[in-house]
DNA sequence: CGAGCATAGTTGCTTTTGAAACTATATGTC
DNA sequence: GACATATAGTTTCAAAAGCAACTATGCTCG
């Protein structure tokens, strides 16, 4: 942070003559959003983590499994995927942490024998009983300085980032 | 998605008299903000990662060395640690990666044997001229569809966020 | 000055992760 | 029905990441 003997910044409008005609170009990532919106969000994770880290011994691909899990009643490691966005492995070692510590079970489905039913189990209901308010007194926590309309606008320009992601990667 | 034949639905507004009085919680990640940004800003630099891994062969760690190198006159690893909150091992192997690849030099500062000045090489001055317009013009198709009030309002809820979360992890 | 503490950066070791190979089940075609 | 192909999930293996120990330098206070 101490800047106040950095003189080379002077040449920042690009006046400087002998170093060629184009200016240098620099990129603040304060400025910039990919990077500061991934800083915020892991900056986030990683707070938030500790409540189920610490207090339940929970990983970021078991949480999730068990979140997406207390509201949906058909889930299987296939379905986390797609939602989470994780791999296929990672998810795979999570359902299997979780089912060897009885937090949920896992039943081959009998349509279709190569999928497995995931549910929770009594004990898991029990954690998340827990957990989920925690959370979400977390978050509301974390949101508290923001007016509805700062949290609705945010979430719209999201789904708008979002949609704008999925075009920007359809055509390369 | 194949939702049709879930029955167990039906027991959502805690009407179901057989299981306790309290209603069960959910938690729907997609209304969960920090499961919500950790997505985005996952897709984002993923994307973006793009631009400078098969281009450039560059990991994330290295692309940030080399954007901070782009803008700060004095760098060290020191300061590459507290900028973008990365682990000075991770730090330290990218700064030998650029190093080998010699797009950065380092030099043991003369006022404190200690500290390595970091500095791009001309390569890495020719990569960046390259590169950093390129993310830039990626980043602004990203937030093509933002208003510049929308974009301002991000960055200012975004400012907010940070702020909060400092000061929830403070007191605990 | 010198003993003890602090700091910058590196290295070693363990854990986590992701890609790809693999198993087992299902489907589609002839 | 048999063969080719697709899919869900697991396992294996190599690379990445994080923690902690270590080195080297600098600072503080007697």
């Amino acid at each position: 942070m101490n800047m106040e003997d950095t003189q080379a910044d002077t040449a920042r409008d690009g006046t400087v003559g002998d170093d060629g005609p184009s200016t240098k170009p620099e990129l603040d990532l304060n400025q910039f959003l990919p990077y500061r919106l991934n800083s915020l969000a892991d900056r986030i994770s990683q707070a938030l983590a500790q409540l189920y880290e610490e207090r339940y011994q929970l990983n970021i691909a078991q949480w999730r499994v068990l979140a997406w899990l207390s509201h949906c009643d058909e889930l299987t490691a296939k379905k986390v995927c797609a939602y989470t966005n994780m791999d296929k492995a990672r998810v795979s070692r999570a359902i299997q942490a979780l089912e060897d510590r009885g937090l949920i079970s896992r039943t081959p489905s009998p349509r279709d024998q190569r999928l497995h039913d995931l549910h929770l189990t009594p004990a898991g209901q029990v954690l998340l009983a827990e957990l989920i308010p925690a959370a979400q007194a977390w978050e509301a926590e974390l949101v508290a300085t923001l007016t509805a309309g700062e949290y609705r606008d945010l979430l719209n320009v999201m789904r708008k980032l979002e949609r704008q992601l999925e075009r920007i990667g359809d055509k390369g």
